[in-house]
DNA sequence: TATTGTTATACTCTATAACTATA
DNA sequence: TATAGTTATAGAGTATAACAATA
């Protein structure tokens, strides 16, 4: 529908898709960290749609690649997850060849776990989209304002 | 358990709670930006407790109370929910008396929405909590940098 | 034909409790 | 007794499709 037919229409109707205020919401540290974070996140499945990790997955590969002979335990402990939320999300990657569980000799409660060859590959590929998708957030703020902003989310995150 | 005895029997055995390392996550603004948003909101939720409003619920009420005669697509719009999801959350705030729908008479599809008098009376009390929530928040950051941390996140939300 | 608002539904994320096998 | 990991389950939040009433 042309823009004519509808200011038209909205001048001679009642009601009409209005002009709406947020009134004070753009000024709230909360609504807009929401915002934020929102189009952060779509603009990140949206750049790496082609490895199909979303960013919990992501995170966890990460962590693991990061870390020798972690747990399960260690990994919910630094990323937040409850433990029953972790065993599908892990189960998924084993399945998927990217994480290796191995058997713990010392402690047969657990396994270690660590990314195989195609997990180390995938994550690389996955890191330059990442790197990129990066680059350009921090473009649009200009690298000074990002590094700020970074400092300024992590005291946000910090204490009481 | 006392921490000698934690570590002491760490010692002893072979898995640990570990000291984890996140890699480059606390460098990314996405895991900056989730970590952060989740604070901020259990630290919201908690400050309006008394009031059983969620940030959702607390947006919907002051964008209402910030237009006259809006109608649900109006707030959906605005706000970003699906109308099929607002449905149920509009018909809450009815049902708890803070908001009422008056029949359109120019169009019978519609209802325009507004506070009720005591809708009135709970979001001043509610934004007299925020308002508290958010000093303590800039006193956080310090004020101009709050300020810095607005800019930058209407920037992320902003554009393609 | 298009739009408003509703219901039904499903998928994801998140949270808790109960269970097992170890320690 | 306490811990590691799993399953089952329930509650939010969010998405689409189909529908009735109205424009």
């Amino acid at each position: 529908m042309a823009d004519e037919d509808k200011g038209a229409r909205a001048a001679r109707r009642g009601p009409q898709p209005m002009k709406v205020s947020l009134g004070p919401l753009p000024g709230y540290i909360g609504y807009m960290l929401r915002q934020a974070q929102l189009t952060v996140f779509a603009r990140f499945n949206a750049a790496l749609s082609q490895f199909d990790l979303k960013p919990g997955q992501f995170s966890v590969l990460i962590v693991i690649d990061h870390n020798a002979s972690l747990r399960a335990t260690d990994v919910c402990n630094a990323l937040g997850f409850q433990k029953a939320n972790f065993a599908p999300l892990i189960r998924t990657l084993e399945q998927r060849g990217l994480v290796l569980r191995r058997d713990c000799e010392r402690d047969r409660r657990t396994q270690t776990l660590q990314l195989t060859a195609a997990g180390k590959r995938l994550l690389a590929r996955a890191m330059r989209a990442h790197d990129e998708f990066e680059r350009e957030l921090c473009e649009r703020l200009g690298s000074s304002a990002a590094r700020g902003l970074l400092d300024r989310l992590a005291e946000l995150t910090q204490g009481p």
